[in-house]
Order: C-alpha cells, then structure tokens, then sequence
DNA sequence: ATATTTACATACACTAGTGTATGTATAATA
DNA sequence: TATTATACATACACTAGTGTATGTAAATAT
C-alpha cells in the first residue's frame, strides 16, 4: 500500500485542502482531525504521518498562504512611492477582489479573523498576530507617507487610520462572508475605498494633549 | 447541604458570571462545563441542576444582557424623533462607553462577534443573528428618517450605511477588546463617530442600475 | 535481488467531556 | 412535627478525541 512520493503529496494536499474548509466553517478548536480524515478520505494515521498534531497542520495551512498575504499586505509600503494613496487603493481593490473570487484565499481570512480572538495559550499560535500587526505597520507607513506627499491632512493620527482600514476591511469581508448573496464585493469595492478614504480625509484628526 | 432560594439564586448567577467571563475568553464550543463549575465553586451537578446544558445557560447568559442590548439599539429608530442623527450619536456614545466601562457588557458583545459566524447547526442558536439583524434594520430606519429630515444626502445608500456602522463598531469594539491599552474607547468615541458620519455623508451613494 | 524505508491503516491506551442516576442534608410546607 | 421537595454533590456509563505503537505492502535504494 506504499504510495508513490507524488500521491504522497497529493494526499498531504488533500488534507491541507480539507483542513482548510473545515477550519474556515467550524473553528479550528472545534474541528477534529478524525473529521479531517474522514472527509479527505484518508485515515487519521495518514494526518498523524505528515503533521505531528493539529496546530502543525494548522501552521502548514497558513504558510501556504502567507507569502501571497505578506505580498499584498506590503505592496503599499514603499517609501519612495510617489503616490502612496492610490498604491493603498490598488491594494485594496486587490484584496477585495480576491477575497472575492477565491475561495481558498476568502477561507484563510476567515479562520484568521475568527481564530484572532481565543485566549487559551496553548491554542492559536503567535503567527496569527504577527502577520496582522504586520500588515497594520505597513499601512502606518503608507499613510504617513502620504502625508508627507500631501495626500492626507497633516493632522490625520496616521495610527487609527491604519485600525479603521483595517476595521473596515475586515469589517466587510466579515459581513460578505455572512451574507454573500448580499452584494457583489468586487462591485462595490469602488465605494468602499471611497469610504475609506473620506474618513481619513475628514475625521481621525490627532488630539492634542 | 440544601441551600435557601436565596443561596440557590446566588449560585446560579455565579455560573452565569462564571459562563460569561469563560465564553468571552476561549468561545463558547470550547469552553466546558467542568470548568464553569470548578471556576464558579460549584460542582457540575449544580450546574445541571439550573441549566439543562450548555446551550442552555448560553440563553440565559443572552436573555440576561439582551433586553440591555434591545434597549440600546432600538434607540434611534423612533419616526416621529426629529433629530434622528442626533440620536443614532447618542446611541453609539452610549454603546462606547457601556463597553468600554463595563466588563460583563464587553463581554457579551465578545461572544456575540466571535460566535456570529460558525456554522455547526447544532452550536450557535438562531437568537443572536436575531440579535443583529434586528439592530441593523434598526439603522436603516434611522437613517431613511435622518434623509427624509435633510441631515444625510438624499442618494444615501442606507442599507450600506447601516452595514458600515456596524462593522466600524464592531471594528474598533473587536480592536479596543484585542488592545484595550491601546487608547481609551470612551475619549475616542467622539472622533469615531465623526468618522462613521463622514462616511454618511461624503460617500456610499447609490447606484444606478 | 535484497534490504530498507516510506506512506500509510489499524489498533490501543488514555483523557476530557457529557448526561444521567443516585444519594442526602436541609429548607419549605402542611 | 412529620413529610416532601429542593439544591445540590458524587458516582457512573458513555462518547469523542488525542497520541502512540504496531503492522504492512510497495516504492526505492543498494
């Protein structure tokens, strides 16, 4: 019953793919990887044999991710750009889109925004955290500079603008994932950056203090 | 051992505070009756004594907090109210400042948005996307009244508004939660709610079709 | 061609959690 | 005062899940 080293890949695939959507729809707490198995039609020592437990499977989920969402997460960061807000909306509209359009891509924002919140210590990795407060800093420094090109109001507290980008952001692929007969996400992404927009060009002014 | 009415009463709002505080912290699915019980002084026999099962002394956790909830969201919507985006402020400073100054309201509103998307049938009761939707709708009317009362443009999209509300709320409730040190949720409340109208009135217009 | 890994499947031991059944001191009641 | 119902605590039976140990056919290395 040996399998060959490429339907061994294809099985880890499997399950990487199974783990995925059952992450994405249950949790990841609350999904067991005896239902893993049975779904990716293998058995559990088959799981056992390419992940040590769980949160390996889980890390190896997002690693295979994460080079696609550091991408664009840092699109926008450089600093030698000379219009630093329209690179912010391009990368917007981008991830609107794919969140959108991919399946995969829409899953891994999922868990992270529900897995973002548990406490138990032994559970969610620090990697979650890291590669949110990383994207965050990249949008501190985009709005900063922009600033300075003078895209935005001098006064704009350049760190909740970064929050609510992100809120806002999160916020609405949330509520398509809710509800994603709702609205077309690709469409309205338009408006949606808009929105953005106007609120760090007419509030989010820093307090004195 | 048999405790009076009032000692029973007490023992069972020290499960409830106990399921609260646990639920908020690690998800309800994953948070189990054994703890509740050890961490409440209880044993798990007085906790099935007063709530047949978990999901069960989730409702009562809910109905607890949910007339407060009621109260709070149904605010605004009044027709015949003049002002109506003087009250919608009011209605999200009071909903700042309750969860910024009051643990237990925080942590209602921490279950709620955690618990809101997972899709086991069996888990998550229908009352909670009640919850929302109602609040929601809530909104709209708000809104409808506040552009028939000239204070937001006519072309708003006020379903749009309404969903943009709520995901800035939860937004900044799920960031103040994530990082409460962060900043103070009821000093910022002002500025949060100019950037919330901002958004009302500078973008989300409707579009033809 | 033989030896050795590999890629699993199966079985086992263990734990945590659930729900229920039973015991019991005592508050409430008649 | 005797009886009954209450408010639990404890014990038990059961399930689901984990991790590990072991078996094994076949791919691969030698």
């Amino acid at each position: 019953m040996r399998r060959t080293k490429e339907e061994a890949e294809i099985t880890r695939q499997k399950i990487i793919e199974t783990g995925l959507r059952l992450f994405s729809r249950q949790g990841v707490s609350s999904t067991s990887l005896m239902e893993i198995a049975s779904r990716a039609g293998v058995s559990r020592g088959a799981v056992y044999w390419h992940f040590k437990n769980k949160w390996e499977l889980f890390e190896a989920i997002l690693s295979r991710y994460s080079a696609r969402i550091d991408e664009l997460a840092g699109a926008g960061q450089r600093e030698s750009e000379s219009d630093p807000l329209g690179r912010l909306a391009e990368l917007l509209h981008f991830l609107f889109i794919n969140v959108a359009s991919q399946e995969d891509f829409r899953n891994i924002f999922k868990i992270i925004l529900h897995e973002r919140f548990m406490r138990r210590e032994e559970d969610v990795p620090e990697r979650i955290r890291e590669l949110i407060d990383k994207s965050l800093q990249d949008k501190v420094k985009t709005l900063e500079n922009a600033k300075r090109k003078g895209q935005l109001p001098p006064d704009l507290d350049t760190r909740a603008g970064a929050q609510v980008i992100h809120l806002m952001l999160e916020g609405y692929i949330q509520n398509w994932l809710k509800n994603p007969a709702d609205h077309d996400l690709a469409e309205q992404s338009d408006r949606f950056v808009d929105a953005i927009f106007s609120v760090l060009r007419y509030s989010l002014k820093e307090t004195r203090h």
